[in-house]
DNA sequence: AACATTTTGGACCATTTGGTCAATAACAGG
DNA sequence: CCTGTTATTGACCAAATGGTCCAAAATGTT
């Protein structure tokens, strides 16, 4: 064997994420992102690869921390419209407090998915999970009675786009106040 | 006087517009701005100033020309349900051909509005513009018999968070289908 | 035709970009 | 205590970045 490596992989591919997270792919420079990281340079080409690799393992790190347990919550079998509620609610909140950086899945959407084949992979993949958590939650609640849902896929799809609705709504710092108005408004919509 | 100009000045900036509207503000370098303006470098910087400057009076262009109709026909006076229909199955439809490039002031607010602040302003307008068209038509529905509004502020907003949502869906390039389900769902929602 | 004024084209600039290289340092096994 | 392997450091690189300078060209007025 030979010399041990000083940083923690884990830990510093979630600095990279955050930074990528606040700033976005192109602003974000490899300096800056060295910095960000606390970590040299070499270090970082050896362990990633390059910028773009970077990107995507930080995207996949934020899809599998961020997202999985959320989703997990929204498709649980005693979830339901709780569930749906919890997860706007949530995710309102999340987005309206202090960094506004909305979400690195709908910002990388935006930024890079038309450009970048990898990113939109990563991106597509998402949004069908979500809309299949929602539809599940919705299955739940109509099961409990607690929505009447006729076409539960348009509905479903219906709840895909609101969600997605947050990132630039949050992003143009709509306050909170506003983002719970949207929130309720969409369990109204579904409630039985 | 002294020699003429030899662009339209706002031909040139439309092909700026155009070309930040595909690429996104970071991603689109100076070199390739001018070859899509097709115009020589001095005479971009004596007639738009920096790069900053352009994609501003790119944004405020689009903001202009394309926005401006689209929210007078939201708010007409004749509008109510038919009008808030044709804008969401017009920005679905429109957001899912060809180009696949979302809607520039949305791509800003992802892009830019967090760390610039005349980005922001022009995003924010736009918001509360498209919320007031929203809440216009929603008047216009209610007093046609069209729909039932409890709270049309709550409803506006929803509205425009859906609208917002068109966004990163159509750049995620959820298909043409499934955002008409989308398009349908909201307006079954506030149908009487 | 000469002039004043403006636009144009392209050479040019410092800085920053993403990325590499090679020398040094740390460590485990023999 | 060597030795082979890996990690770190900082110098280094070509290319691209946004932006400027200046000479030449074009125009309306005198």
């Amino acid at each position: 064997m030979a010399r041990a490596k000083e940083f923690d992989r884990e830990v510093v591919l979630e600095r990279a994420m955050n930074f990528f997270w606040s700033q976005g792919y192109e602003a974000a420079s490899m300096r800056d992102l060295l910095d960000a990281m606390q970590i040299g340079r070499q270090s970082l080409y050896d362990t990633f690869g390059d910028k773009h690799s970077l990107f995507l393992a930080s995207l996949t790190h934020y899809y599998e921390m961020g997202v999985g347990s959320v989703l997990a919550q929204l498709s649980a079998p005693e979830g339901g419209l709780a569930a749906i509620e919890d997860y706007f609610d949530g995710m309102a909140c999340r987005m309206t407090t202090k960094p506004y950086r909305s979400c690195l899945l709908i910002n990388s959407a935006i930024e890079l998915a038309p450009h970048d084949p990898e990113v939109a992979a990563i991106v597509n993949r998402f949004v069908k999970k979500l809309r299949k958590g929602f539809a599940k939650a919705l299955e739940v609640a109509e099961s409990k009675g607690e929505a009447r849902v006729d076409d539960t896929d348009a509905v479903a799809w219906h709840l895909t786009n609101s969600a997605m609705g947050l990132g630039p709504m949050s992003k143009a710092r709509v306050p909170y106040k506003d983002l719970k108005l949207v929130s309720e408004q969409i369990l109204k919509n579904i409630r039985a």
